[in-house]
DNA sequence: TACCATCTTTGCAGCGTTGCAAACAGCATG
DNA sequence: CATGCTGTTTGCAACGCTGCAAAGATGGTA
């Protein structure tokens, strides 16, 4: 525990009070000029360093937020997160990262009491808790929801259009002549509100366009990740009519379909055109690469954090506000084939 | 601000001291049966929640630890984080991530004054720091070095025997018959100690089979990462003598290398065959899936963890440890085509 | 009954900071 | 010279908890 230059031991050094040093240290107005100058020094000499945590505890803030996601090694979360750690450590924020393997319980565990105490704010990512749970939190705890879940009025949400997004996914494939069309990660509705707007997308363009859905190419997956992919495709090809064409509700997920098609030694996308969701690195570097949903990443994470500190600072909580941040189908090889050009390389996250 | 059960309004209601009630709480010996009940039912009652600021405080310890690297979605540090994250919480202690973008100013910053106040101890993967610059940080610091460096005896270092694993992972190549092998990867010793002992791996298994090494395809990279991979490996195909092997220095790197290869109709592993390192997901599920040098992440994580805690929690500080994790060499399509079991779906991080 | 040993419980100070309001200066004004 | 004003500095309490050592209870023994 050794260590410990304390405002005290500055203010012996300086000759004056404590609370001088205290107001200099924190750039108040109103101290003289000599003064300021000679606490300066002796805060060098000494090399004084504030203790964070006396001055959260007497302040009644933690100066930390935290950033609450499923799964940390899903690439789209990764990526997310270098986005939000940069926003906050602008803000003198820092981030504290917590997982919740999708676990209800974890995920009421973290925005329930006693988060208040260690964060001043909490950026969420739920999956596996029900849309209800989340009105019965600390109500004093700010709190943005990232993706999946709707705004009830005393939470902001951020995320896209997932209906849009899905719906042009979705036309792309039509436009492109396909018409047995597959999605693959529809959930119900209890822990899936975004596979439920994805698959509305899907419906959606089917109807813009005439073409009648395969309802029995709706496949439900437990999660959005690459074996999920992989063992759905593998259902879709045994059947005795196989899609032409595959709309995956994440990266992840189209990543492990094109890996069972591959090796079956069917081709992408002459055979089998796959659309993915997310714009993950990986994606943009596949064989084939994949054409995806690209969200606007960087703004989801500078919006939410700035939202977020919004309702930290302010008296009155502002309104949940349902932001929506752009996005684009970006076309790749997995659907238009090799024409598309090969510019991974120029893959920048976003 | 708001609310705040405290110590004292338990101790109140159950009509005892605060002293009391916070041995019961932390569960201390000495306590009549009769009061601990009394004191348990109005903590229940009341909701009562320590505040962890104020106990650390008096603890005089914050009970963070943090994890810093350099980039947060390399999939090789988010896998890892995941296992740190987890033997952390176990103990009790709250995991701070955070990234340096490799930028050797951010990497100081994190193990000089001032982490100390705010963390008990640091888990830090280098990347632009030298080796120097690790030597004069604050000494009170509790430090486990991860990948690159080599414990100069204050801190402990976990990771794998890269020599070994660079040369069974050349040496297979070599065992394939292919002869003409290049190296993609290679860094200054400055910033890049890593990829000096994978270079030497490189060279010791050119030397155990007689094989002449070539200089010339032993290829520098700013990083390991996709586009690094899909860059140098354009610019060996552009030779008059193309290599017929390449040794990647991470999987990402060899992402790149093969997404480059694939989009000139070069044949893996026919053509040219792929050794990666890292075994992230995304080698698994690659087309062709990636053979790689696999190290034991899982033990990785809870070694650092267990060594961190213990260099916390010590009155002396323990010695500072070279710690070995097992690696092994698991061969994929990439090298040994598709006879290879096409097993992705069974992958799962270790 | 007096005394001692053991088990429980308590009071107080202190962790290092900031909020608050009072105290103090210096100076111009009436 | 008293008064009021602005600008600067200070002391004290508080944030909510734990370390420490002393005080109180309890029960057994001489």
């Amino acid at each position: 525990m050794g260590r410990g230059v304390t405002l005290r031991d500055v203010a012996a050094l300086a000759g004056v009070s404590s609370r001088t040093v205290s107001n200099v240290v924190n750039g108040y107005a109103n101290v003289a000029e000599g003064t300021r100058v000679r606490v300066q020094r002796a805060v060098d000499e000494l090399g004084y360093q504030p203790n964070v945590l006396a001055r959260n505890l007497a302040q009644g803030r933690s100066g930390q937020i935290a950033v609450v996601v499923p799964y940390l090694d899903t690439p789209y979360f990764a990526e997310l997160l270098q986005g939000i750690i940069r926003a906050a450590r602008i803000q003198h924020y820092n981030v504290l990262i917590d997982q919740t393997d999708g676990d209800p319980e974890n995920e009421r565990l973290f925005i329930n009491r006693g988060s208040r105490l260690l964060f001043d704010g909490v950026i969420f990512s739920p999956l596996g808790l029900p849309q209800a749970a989340l009105a019965d939190r600390d109500p004093d705890l700010p709190l943005v929801v990232l993706g999946e879940r709707v705004s009830d009025g005393t939470f902001d949400h951020v995320g896209i259009d997932d209906v849009a997004a899905a719906r042009e996914a979705t036309e792309h494939l039509l436009d492109l002549g396909r018409h047995r069309i597959a999605a693959i990660g529809d959930q119900p509705y209890e822990t899936g509100e975004a596979a439920q707007l994805r698959t509305r997308g899907f419906r959606e363009a089917h109807a813009a366009r005439g073409v009648p859905v395969r309802e029995d190419f709706i496949i439900h997956t437990p999660r959005f990740n690459r074996p999920d992919g992989a063992t759905a495709m593998a259902h879709l090809l045994d059947r005795a009519d196989p899609p032409d064409a595959v709309f995956c509700y994440s990266d992840l997920v189209a990543l492990g379909a094109i890996h069972t098609l591959v090796s079956r030694g069917i081709r992408v996308p002459e055979d089998v055109a796959v659309v993915g969701y997310d714009d993950i690195e990986d994606g943009a570097y596949a064989n084939p690469a994949i054409t995806t949903i690209s969200p606007d990443k960087q703004m989801i994470a500078t919006t939410a954090v700035e939202r977020l500190l919004l309702r930290i600072s302010g008296g009155t909580p502002p309104p949940g506000l349902e932001l929506r941040a752009p996005h684009r189908l970006i076309p790749r090889q997995s659907t238009v084939g090799r024409q598309a050009s090969p510019a991974a390389a120029s893959w920048q996250p976003r």
